[in-house]
DNA sequence: AAAGGCTTGTGTCTTTTTTAACAATATACA
DNA sequence: TGTATATTGTTAAAAAAGACACAAGCCTTT
């Protein structure tokens, strides 16, 4: 789903790049300069041999007997995952959830700035939330062509959530993050995300007793 | 993180029961009666024998030649999952991020009632967000341990995340459903789990082109 | 009642992912 | 300077996860 084919380094180490730049901004935010494949491997709950495993693939950036650079290897980080750039999004959905995210600050300290928003629903169309117009799905293709955007989230109901996929889809985007509890599909060269928290929920109550 | 030793079932595995559950539920919206592993696989993107041999570990749900009854295979799962019951979960941070949780009807939807909400703002407390009262922080131990809440969602600054997380355990929480984009440290009986959408966004960008 | 077409559950094989181990190198300090 | 300690990058081994293949069973149709 989220796959592609760079035949050389797998997806789930990708996977694990972004929690590795979480928690090396984090120790920098702390104003520590330096920390070790052990040390990080605490933070995260993974073993030390995994991180340098893992980061050995985009090249040798750490010091024998001394550990990670950390400023270095966060530049390092967001060139590998191109986050060393603005992205642009485009939001399908303005009800509660899509309102949600548009208020949530974290997109855009990170790097992606929320741009277009679009709903159906003529009673939002035209409503200025956190800094945008809600812009009439319509006209959803034109702006996404237009401006090249390449990732979207979908936040619409799940009955609409394939509808949505599809425009987006037509329109150019690569890459969909979707909050609706529903799996969508799309071309290969697509890549489609979730977010379902009732997941992660249920995931966990198979442990617990009683 | 999420895992723990059931020495039998792997935790990848428990983790694709939720979207089973999903998606099988989905089909039950559409009138359907009966699927197989095939249908499954293509809706979700998963081979048909990962589906069957997943599904095999709980038991013999399908039958030959037909595939698998849907109603009786929800019901499998929900049991499997403790899902066929109301879980009560306290939320901790009435912020935007926490407001937005309140007003999702998706965790109800499931069975996930969101039964109290903390904050440390005193601006916020005493305030009715989505039908409950905000309770201060100094509550938080009191009212899980009287209720023996076993599930807990931290929308907290990713500052105060980790306090927070060690109040929940100490008042004896099991499971976390972390929205701050931060790792946190729990004893290993406590399970974690994380929501960050800009995790899932930069997995993506990794592969844009351009 | 026999044949043909599906689909499950599972044993086996293959691939992927993780862990373990260690030589090489850097730093601190006696 | 030399010794002890720390930490990387990498190779090899182990473990885990996934794909494959097929006998067995169910249903429909002739």
């Amino acid at each position: 789903m989220p796959l592609k084919q760079t035949n050389s380094i797998p997806d789930i180490v990708i996977g694990r790049l972004p929690l590795y730049l979480r928690a090396l901004t984090r120790l920098q935010q702390e104003g520590r300069e330096v920390t070790s494949s052990h040390e990080l491997g605490r933070k995260l709950g993974i073993s030390s041999a995994q991180i340098r495993k893992d980061l050995s693939h985009f090249g040798g950036f750490g010091k024998q007997g001394t550990g990670y650079q950390i400023e270095y290897l966060v530049n390092k980080l967001r060139t590998v995952m191109q986050v060393n750039q603005e992205w642009h999004v485009a939001l399908v959905g303005a009800g509660n959830l899509g309102s949600a995210i548009l208020h949530y600050r974290g997109f855009a300290d990170r790097g992606f700035r929320i741009a277009w928003v679009f709903d159906s629903d003529p009673a939002k169309i035209g409503a200025h939330i956190g800094g945008l117009t809600v812009q009439p799905l319509e006209e959803l293709a034109q702006t996404i062509k237009e401006n090249q955007a390449k990732l979207a989230m979908i936040a619409v109901p799940a009955e609409h959530a394939q509808s949505v996929a599809n425009m987006l889809v037509e329109a150019g985007v690569q890459a969909i993050l979707n909050y609706a509890p529903i799996n969508i599909n799309v071309p290969d060269h697509v890549m489609v995300q979730y977010i379902d928290p009732v997941v992660h929920l249920q995931h966990m109550t198979f442990y617990l007793k009683d």
